[in-house]
Parts: structure tokens; C-alpha cells; sequence
DNA sequence: GTTTAATATATCGTGCGCGATCATATCGCA
DNA sequence: TGCGATATGATCGCGCACGATATATTAAAC
């Protein structure tokens, strides 16, 4: 437990994990303010980016695309549709999934979201270089993590 | 929103954020069994952390090494208290703040905890160089966040 | 010295996020 | 055809995490 150890220690200022717990902190804070003005929260947010690239998906796949479960999206899934943003309704094919569809609304909450990628761009700081690098590891590095 | 655009889009994929959101979850999924068995969850930890650097320490100081309210903290320690980890006890000097000191379990804790950082090291598959450059540029990010 | 402002923590309501468990639907296979 | 295995979401309970607000104590202003 040395300063000079090299190896892992249990001082706090060592855990690459909480400098990403807290980094994604921070990052709830500035978006904090930009989603309030169209009506989400940051994870609300995911789930309607994912939509606006696919629309009528299942709830399996968004949980997919996000690494969250159903015990976390049919609740946020259900505030969605109680927002009008989207429709939930059980696939014809197979009675097991449920199909997430897109509104008029969520269609249109898309052109209102439209600015915020910059505001948080800006907010970072960062070159576009940087960015790309840090996310390609941090990308890798939740790969390793979820075997 | 083409391809090529260099410009932050709505893309999911450009999302330097849900890069680290995705990653602190995959965090959280390998530290939860390792915590389980010595009866932590990971904010509680990080608290145990600040405490086994130094003990007897304020509500308002350990929020602002975590970047925590006391809104989060006030219940957390509570629990952790219950579980006969901490006292909790009123400043003499100044009867606002509320001092939090270690137990004898408390401290006994640390040694049961030693073996984590090392486990986590392990599943990040990262060499300690890499770890510690994502690391400061974490941080660095995190500090341009906050202003 | 009383009013006023600032500070420190606690409380409340909302929304994730997960594991465990359940209900229903579908599939595999004899 | 029927029955166990599997798949998909939904539900429940717990613990963060935050903003807004309340309360108590201290410090400052006059």
C-alpha cells in the first residue's frame, strides 16, 4: 500500500473506474439542463436515439443496443408512451415480444434534440481526435469488462 | 447527419457519453459479486474508500470527493451505519456538521476488501499504462464538464 | 443584540438500474 | 398431440442520484 506500488491499490485516486463514474456524472450534469427543455431524461434520451435510428423495434433490442434490462426499460418504456412519444404493442408474429413504434411526437422531439450533441461537444472540450480515441478505448475496455 | 459529417450527429455511435455510461455499467456488473461477498454495494464502497484513507471525516467532505449531495449521502450512510460500519455524530464545535468515523468492522472491512482492485485490474485486461493515461484524460474531461 | 444571510445536513418525490421471480408464448421433440 | 424447455417482457423490492425544499445552527450586518 506504498506510494510506489504498481500495483492496484485501495487508494481511491487509482480506480480508473471511479474517474468514469464520476466523468459520468458529470456528464448527466450538463445534459441535465438541455433534456429538460425537450421533456427527458439522459437514458429517455438514449432510448429515443436508438428509435430515431431504427424505428419499431423490440424491447429485447433496445436493451441490446443500451446493456439494459427489461426490469429497467418496460417502466421507462411505459413513461415514454405516457409522454406520446411512442406506442407499445404486442407483435402478431410472435406474441412474446413487444414492438416499440415512434409518434408524430418522438418523430418530431428528433429536430428539437438535433442541437444538443454539439452543446455537449462543446461542453467537453475535446478535439475530435481525442474523443475518438478515448471512446475506442473506453469501448474495449467494456468489452473486456462484460466477459 | 451524413456519414462523413464531422460534426457531433444524433448517431448512437458518435456518443462519446454512452461510451462511458455503457462502461460504468460494465464496471458496476464485475464489481457487484466481489461486493456482494463483503456486503457493499459500489457507492458504499467508494464511501468505505474515503474513509479507510481517512477517517472521521464530514458529510460535505466526502461528498466532495465523490462529487456526491447529501441527499445521496444522508441515506447511504445511514445504511452503512446500520449495518454497524460508521458512526454518525454531531460536531461539537459546530453542531451543522455531522462527523462519520469507522467502526472496529469498519476498519476490519479494509482487509476483506484488499483483493478488489486487483480482481478489477484483472477484468479491465488494461496495462497499467494505458489505464492510467484513460485515467487523466477521465479527469480532465470530467473537470472541463464541471465548468 | 436582534435581524438577516450563509452553511450543513435531512427529507421528499421521481426516475433509473438490477436481481429475482412470475406469466405467457413459442419451440423441440417424442 | 402433448409436454418440458426456452424465450420475452412484466413486476417487485432495494439502493442510488438528483433537485427542491425544510430545518437547525452559525456567522454577519446593522
Amino acid at each position: 500500500m506504498t506510494q510506489d506500488d504498481p500495483t492496484p491499490s485501495l487508494a481511491l485516486d487509482h480506480f480508473l473506474c471511479f474517474s468514469i463514474y464520476a466523468a459520468n456524472h458529470a456528464f448527466n450534469r450538463v445534459y441535465k439542463p438541455l433534456l429538460d427543455a425537450i421533456g427527458l431524461t439522459y437514458p429517455q434520451y438514449l432510448v429515443m436515439a436508438v428509435l430515431w435510428e431504427k424505428d419499431d423495434v423490440t424491447v429485447g433490442a433496445i436493451g441490446e443496443r443500451l446493456f439494459l434490462e427489461s426490469s429497467t426499460l418496460t417502466p421507462l418504456l411505459k413513461r415514454l408512451e405516457g409522454m406520446g412519444l411512442v406506442t407499445r404493442s404486442r407483435d402478431r408474429q410472435d406474441e412474446r415480444q413487444v414492438r416499440i413504434g415512434l409518434t408524430e411526437a418522438g418523430r418530431t422531439l428528433r429536430g428539437k434534440a438535433a442541437g444538443v450533441p454539439a452543446c455537449i461537444f462543446e461542453a467537453s472540450g475535446l478535439d475530435v481526435e481525442t474523443g475518438t480515441r478515448l471512446k475506442q478505448d473506453l469501448d474495449a475496455l467494456r468489452q473486456r469488462l462484460a466477459r
